[in-house]
RNA sequence: GCUCACGUAGCUCAGCGGAUAGAGCACUUGCCUCCGGAGCAAGGGGUCGCAGGUUCAAUUCCUGCCGUGAGCGCCA
């Protein structure tokens, strides 16, 4: 247990309830003019008809000693309870808080297992700034469910199926394999999507070839197949080098590509069929779940299998909840994809939940997010108006940090400045994703993200390193201090013991609404209150041996806080700078 | 046309139904006998798109309108 505010509303609920005469929230909240400020007393006096100055009068009677954790409580305004807490309490919570590896932060009481969809790029195509959100919102959350003891398992659900295909492995074919492979091996992708569209587009004969192709893979030509393998085989190691630079979890391991599902395909349609779901419309095969209609207000349906008996998207997506659910045992589904596909999601999951795949309990969420947008606040292109490939964005950002850092520390070893500077720029980019509430469109910015002034990974990471750049000159080890009990003089090592404490519940927050912006609020927060903190008590010039231990100790909890939460998000935090 | 999301300071963004709406950048002013100034302290700057409603209390919840973006049957 480690954020005070959730310990004084366990304190005060039976209090409350008590008044009450039913279970009653305290409303605990942060405060600007106390530590913390209950608010149930305005709502509770309005249910019981009296005044609410009088209701938390009653409150604070019924609560009893708090003393061993409140050094004041105070009616104040309308009907709220300042609270202000010892200072012995928040120095020997941030002590216990820090004595164990979650830094505090509580472990699930629900732990159980969780699919992320996630990054999902293309075979044969080029990741893109589209790709960003997902894999870096998708890992970010994927370090943090598993930080509280979920069992998260990462799915990349690739596109490696479809009608493309037929005209990718022809110009695979034309081209020769060894050749093919070089070009997509050096990550040419798009050239090679381009020119096989290109002639599928302008010649006859080879878009004949291209179709009769696509049926000789769906038919499991094992020559074609081969073919097919390749192109994936080429463009899962050219992700799997983006996202070793990006710095993400993703792995083969993780592959659960369209094509993985293909058995599952003529399973869903009978089991849709059995439910007695299934329509036949405009010769298709559909569902139509209700509360969706189209542009003329007629039932929309979700095409289980087209017209010409083949399958799309939303078949293989109903195969994935069958699969994430019976197979893998997941009990959450989480879908990091972009917020243009609501309406597709809602239906697949609608269709799930009637055809019984997903017990009510089960829960489906579209973790949405917006786009990318440039300065002039339309979607991120090149200067030449193409897409931005992702692989040439993640290389500027090493770029531009490699140069940020030359400039500032020029007496770094080439070594170090290369390894920080991948810290840095990847950092950056990930951070200025994630800093803003993932819903919202937002804009991308090379100069405010690599700036080391505000709220951006730069400055977090400088925090970090400006800490253990204390303990080398101190030179003491920073698990010395580890057992020590901090004093809590000064109101800005109060106020930044209190800011450690709160990591379990912006931890908290990030999880409950999926939002990793909250987590990186915090950590700029705290970050803030370090650099306060550092500013007014010196701690290697403190005036006492124990001054200086104490001090230390908290340098040491903010270091330990802010790299495990960048940690929580991805990113990284050098030791130097 | 219908549906969904967004609209908060000049700019980029936080804001969990609660007290006088907050940061950062930019601007103004202090602090370089300073443990990394990549900093700290302070100041100016807002009819929270508009109008209703619910509530003791609305930037927050609901409805309508306006603006912006997106989606709306055989692509994924």
């Amino acid at each position: 247990m480690a954020d005070p505010l959730i310990s004084v509303a366990e304190r005060l609920a039976p209090a409350f309830s008590h008044v009450a005469g039913r279970p009653c929230d305290p409303v605990v909240r942060p405060s600007e003019r106390a530590d913390a400020q209950a608010n149930g007393a305005l709502a509770l006096a309005k249910e019981l008809g009296v005044q609410p100055r009088d209701v938390a009068q009653k409150v604070l009677d019924a609560a009893g000693d708090l003393s061993d954790i409140l050094a004041s409580t105070e009616i104040a305004g309308p009907g709220f309870i300042n609270l202000v807490f010892t200072d012995s309490f928040i120095a020997q919570q941030t002590a216990d808080a820090m004595s164990s590896a979650q830094l505090g932060v509580r472990t699930s009481t629900d732990a159980h297992k969780i699919v992320v969809d996630y990054s999902a790029p293309n075979v044969a195509k080029e990741m893109h700034v589209g790709h960003l959100r997902s894999t870096v919102i998708g890992d970010a959350l994927v370090r943090a469910l598993s930080f509280v003891g979920h069992t998260v398992v990462r799915e990349n659900h690739i596109g490696d199926w479809g009608t493309p295909f037929g005209m990718l492995i022809e110009h695979l074919i034309d081209l020769g394999e060894e050749n093919a492979a070089h070009e997509l091996g050096v990550g040419d992708l798009d050239g090679f999507y381009k020119q096989a569209r290109g002639k599928f587009e302008g010649s006859d004969e080879f878009k004949t070839r291209a179709r009769n192709r696509v049926v000789m893979l769906q038919g499991g030509d094992e020559e074609t197949l081969a073919l097919w393998r390749t192109l994936v085989k080429e463009s899962t190691r050219y992700f799997n080098k983006v996202y070793s630079q990006l710095d993400v979890l993703l792995t083969d391991d993780d592959l659960m590509g369209e094509s993985a599902y293909n058995d599952l395909l003529l399973p869903v349609v009978e089991r849709l069929h059995t439910a007695g779901l299934l329509q036949e419309s405009d010769g298709a095969e559909v569902v139509f779940p209700e509360g969706f209609t189209n542009r003329d207000n007629e039932p929309l349906p979700l095409i289980i299998r087209k017209g010409d008996g083949g399958y799309n998207y939303a078949t293989s997506d109903l195969a994935c909840v069958i699969d994430r659910v019976e197979r893998i045992g997941a009990r959450t589904l989480l879908y990091v994809v972009g917020s243009p596909q609501a309406q597709h999601l809602q239906m697949v999951e609608a269709v799930a939940r009637m055809a019984g795949w997903l017990p009510e309990n089960y829960v489906m969420n579209h973790v949405a997010f917006g786009s990318v947008l440039g300065s002039d606040r339309k979607m991120l292109k090149s200067r030449a108006g193409d897409t931005v490939k992702l692989a040439s964005l993640l290389d500027e950002a090493v770029e531009r940090a490699t140069l940020a850092i030359a400039e500032k520390n020029p007496s770094m070893s080439h070594e170090d400045r290369a390894q920080v500077a991948h810290m840095i720029g990847i950092g950056a980019v990930k951070y200025s994703d994630l800093s803003t509430d993932r819903i919202k469109d937002y804009i991308f910015d090379w100069d405010r993200m690599l700036s080391f002034e505000g709220n951006t990974a730069p400055y977090l990471q400088y925090a970090h390193a400006r800490i253990c750049s204390i303990f080398r000159r101190a030179e003491i080890h920073r698990e010395t201090v580890r057992s020590v009990v901090p004093t809590l003089a000064d109101l800005k090592e109060r106020a930044l013991a209190l800011r450690i404490l709160r990591f379990d519940s912006a931890t908290w927050e990030m999880i409950d609404t999926l939002s990793p912006h909250k987590m990186c609020t915090y950590l700029f927060d705290l970050a803030s209150d370090f650099t306060s903190f550092y500013e007014h008590c010196s701690v290697l010039k403190a005036e006492s041996e124990e001054l200086k231990m104490s001090r230390l100790a908290l340098c040491d909890a903010t270091a330990r806080v802010m790299e495990q939460g960048l940690a929580l998000l991805g990113i990284r935090a050098p030791e130097q700078m």
